[in-house]
DNA sequence: TATTGCGGTGGAAGCGCTTCCATGTGTGGG
DNA sequence: CCCACACATGGAAGCGCTTCCACCGCAATA
């Protein structure tokens, strides 16, 4: 057995012929230190391959230097929506900026006690929760104030950085309405999701003042799904001349679907998305769909928990319609 | 100025009435514990809201608890690609599965230091590397061992997990030219990206064979260059028959390209792509390309870090031509 | 009743680091 | 020539935690 030990800041110090304490001051660059101390430390540094220990370091400076980001449900379904990645990347370049790191965390839905493990003490410099639940969310140690956020729908206790899917849904619903449409059938998302409600909840408000029944058909933001409700909304519903899916993945499936069923869009079937994600325009026909600012409400989130801004607001940004071919 | 201290060990067990050690004994679930400490203990800890400090245990426990990524790079461009993505779900997966946490890391392209600064010390549980450069890997510090393997090209040190580029531009440009293309173009992955060149050699070869001339055009993995591309491509070689990108973002982008030029696809230019991402089914078109075990290809460099295996072989996954209607 | 054994417990050491504080060493001014 | 002052330096404390080890009391055995 080698001994291969990783070095530590004492063998540095014994390398270099100077104290723990000197050794420190140089390669954190706090304090004075002589030419020649800092000569003799460097090179031990590079000749041992030294790497200081985060932990230990984090241990003693207390500075909370994580950025936690944990996105709740299935882990496979959900990075494939470039939604979720661009909260990510959004999340990612706030931290960056603070050069915090960042962890990602895929939770299981069924498990609300994680989101608590995952809140694991003074390493945690914040954590943006997306998509979760109510329960998971009131999971949360207290103690945490204010290092917590969600994207979604958050609690009392946790502020919310969200699209506002109410103002959205109708404006998509009342553009299919204007363009003709009448029986326009709706594609939700997961059940769990609590803003979905507020979508059904506009949904069925444009539809109950035109005189419209509901249409809806359970989703999960997937393609696949989509594609399923496309095939189920029009042989339950054989008349259906508009179909609404609350996420541009879900919809691109319907189109599929539609596809598949001979149906042409928009000619006999309008179809409309939700999120503007990159392949929203690049579809044929293109999708028409309401765009969110999905990069301001990540950024907002970071920023809110690395500030560690109190006061538990929601916050809702704008939806905003974008016309294309398919609607 | 209210004092506001997050509670400690010290705290749970002055409050509980026991040593600092029963208390963590409890708390660890290691070690023998009386039901009236257990409970007492447990009470303390719901009570005071404690949280263990993370950094303090990984320091003296020495667990490696972190299984970094690092994507190299541009962040915005990066993430919109669901191939990144991918990698990202699948090593998260084999984490999960060994309880270490995730992190997740943007370098920029143009600082190969910043590789080495993330491989911070023994919090450190694996290091896998998406899309590195060869200057990049070899800063990162000896000592690290077996705990670093690059998705993508690798170097003499560290064992590297690829796709077989190689074969799989070969399989798809023989592909075009068996169904009668004669003038490929092809546009390639950024320049900077040590897999790209095996691509292009690969294309040239096949090219040499058949008789046909290199139409090379510098590409990035976007959509928005793909589109951007297919008009530099048909404006430099207009009889060109056949675009091979070596991205389906990119591809997608040039089907939109080509659409806007209105050049039917696959009647007057046939497109191919590469990667068989989601939308590549999706697109209409739909897109010919060649399909990666990606998923694959993450989990084993994954596991290969967190098992501290060493020998820096580089590994070669097959390449799987998708023949849709594209071309 | 004296011995063994064992589950439960607290004391204390120590993980690798930063930082306060006291101590040295060299320079300038009085 | 001596004092004051800066600066560089090392000693030591301590961050919050786990874990070794010695210890205690109690039941079971001899």
């Amino acid at each position: 057995m080698t001994a291969e030990r990783t070095a530590t800041l004492d063998d540095v110090a014994r390398a270099a012929g100077v104290s723990r304490a000197t050794a420190s001051r140089v390669i954190t660059g706090q304090g004075p230190a002589s030419p020649r101390a800092r000569d003799r430390v460097t090179a031990a540094v590079t000749a041992l391959g030294y790497v200081p220990d985060a932990s230990a370091r984090a241990l003693v400076t207390r500075t909370g230097t994580r950025l936690a980001i944990a996105v709740i449900g299935h882990s496979a379904a959900v990075l494939d929506d470039p939604y979720v990645g661009r909260v990510l990347t959004s999340a990612a370049h706030v931290a960056a900026e603070r050069e915090v790191g960042v962890s990602l965390h895929w939770l299981p839905l069924d498990d609300p006690g994680s989101l608590a493990r995952l809140a694991d003490g003074r390493g945690l410099g914040g954590l943006v929760v997306v998509n979760p639940t109510r329960p998971a969310l009131e999971t949360v140690p207290r103690g945490l104030r204010g290092r917590v956020a969600a994207v979604g729908v958050g609690t009392r206790d946790v502020p919310s950085f969200d699209v506002d899917n109410r103002a959205g849904t109708d404006g998509v619903v009342r553009h299919l309405v204007r363009t003709g449409r009448q029986r326009i059938a709706m594609v939700t998302g997961p059940s769990w999701l609590p803003c979905c409600d507020r979508a059904v909840e506009a949904y069925r408000q444009v539809l109950h003042e035109t005189g419209g029944e509901p249409r809806l058909v359970q989703g999960d933001f997937t393609a696949a799904r989509g594609a399923d409700a496309a095939i189920e909304v029009m042989k339950r519903w054989p008349d259906t001349d508009a179909v609404f899916a609350l996420s541009d993945l879900t919809a691109l499936g319907v189109l599929d679907g539609l596809h598949a069923l001979g149906v042409r869009v928009p000619g006999d079937v309008a179809v409309a998305g939700f999120d503007d994600i990159a392949f929203a325009g690049l579809s044929r026909p293109a999708l028409t769909t309401s765009t969110h600012p999905v990069e301001e409400i990540a950024t907002a989130a970071a920023t809110s928990v690395l500030d560690r801004r109190d006061g538990a607001r929601a916050t809702f940004y704008p939806s905003t319609l974008v016309v294309r071919d398919s609607a």
